[in-house]
DNA sequence: CGTTGTTTAAAACACCTGTTTTTTGGAGGG
DNA sequence: CCCTCCAAAAAACAGGTGTTTTAAACAACG
């Protein structure tokens, strides 16, 4: 028992303080001492510090792995080769991502991880996660350029990103902006209520009509790098 | 000109290191080595790192917080009092944002920056931006009311914050974003262009039909803090 | 001229960082 | 029994952190 429980100890404790303050802001020492752990337990255990926060994803997102893959073979076996409806497949990922953490009830941690993934430069962790589960993005963005024949390639690309961030965003800042909310509109959200919202705002995103095309000659100012 | 100069070259370069690492990940020996200033000087002319962190803000916030109020005059006085219409408002705010740092060739710098704020737990700086710019943000969600004045409060809070997470969201993770998209798409986008396949999403977003109303009877394990 | 206040330079301060090494503890297996 | 193996504990390491202090340079003013 020892042997496993120092491990998930630190798990455990290294979430938490991550999805609060940030990895560069929580020192192996914040974590070990909350954990009554050790403080070379880490780097025995783990390697790193960089090795200990992707163990931390890791041990989020294969189970989500996992599970979405199977969810999409159920669909795709149920469709049959015809196009999956949008909604369908949003709502699909929509329940695989609140399934995964509700076991553990960690699901504002989960959102704050994936928030700081993408947020954070940590470029390490961007790479991670890309190479390591970027197939199940592939193979999710496939069906739903099926879906959405009608968008250009990429367009859709785009929106997709859009939503991305509304989502991440919204979720992984939820506390801050469920404290305003409360204040204001006297109003206590959860997240499944929040999901419930979004739903609506994300299909209609995804099918608002295309842009007016930009008119050439003066391509101007536009700034890049 | 020796005065001057030194605080100006500071907050050039730490906002640009900001902006590429993040608050945390960037020291002043860092900030001063790169804009060949004595390290004293940052404690000296601005106090401690968290003002220089707000001096950084400042520097593009005031002036846009100045621009956008006279914006809004400007359209008020046109209105006379009938609601402004909602894509007149966020072409507004579009505008004024994309305005603001355009002087100084540095809109990537505050896409990014505005991200971090968020992101990056800084409580300090969420609380700053708060008191010293609230207004600005509350006049223009007020506007938006008038505008849309068949959602209900609660749907319009979220939906903007929604749209805000949407753009943050791509606009401060653009080079990312940018890299993908050009290897896939061949396609080289600018700020511009984004701003440009946002609005039709945004305006579709907040026009949404509302969500379905939520069954009564079983308010089950939905999760909370 | 001397004095004053402001800016820069250099050094020191006290502390915290991730990581490594050394030492200790205690199960299994021969 | 001894001995190996693995985990944990304690200590040390080398370097970086924000901030403060001390010295020096320099302009402005009487």
């Amino acid at each position: 028992m020892a042997q496993s429980d120092t491990v998930t100890r630190i798990l455990d404790t290294a979430e938490v303080l991550f999805a609060e303050r940030g990895f560069a802001e929580t020192s192996l020492r914040n974590i070990t001492s909350k954990a009554r752990v050790n403080l070379a337990a880490v780097n025995y255990h783990f390697g790193s510090k960089k090795a200990l926060i992707q163990a931390v994803f890791a041990r989020y997102l294969d189970p989500f792995s996992a599970r979405f893959h199977t969810a999409l073979d159920e669909l795709e076996a149920h469709y049959q080769g015809q196009p999956i409806p949008l909604e369908v497949l949003l709502e699909t990922m929509a329940t695989t991502v609140l399934a995964v953490p509700a076991e553990r009830n960690s699901l504002k941690v989960f959102m704050r991880l994936l928030g700081l993934a993408y947020s954070q430069a940590q470029g390490h962790l961007r790479r991670y996660i890309q190479q390591q589960y970027g197939d199940v993005f592939t193979r999710f963005t496939e069906l739903v350029r099926k879906a959405t024949p009608d968008l250009p390639d990429a367009e859709r690309f785009w929106r997709l990103h859009f939503m991305l961030g509304t989502v991440i965003f919204t979720l992984s800042g939820l506390d801050a902006l469920r404290d305003i909310a409360a204040k204001d509109y006297q109003e206590q959200v959860t997240v499944r209520d929040l999901v419930r919202r979004l739903r609506p705002v994300v299909v209609a995103a995804m099918n608002a009509p295309l842009p007016a095309v930009v008119e050439e000659g003066h391509h101007g100012n536009a700034q890049a790098s």
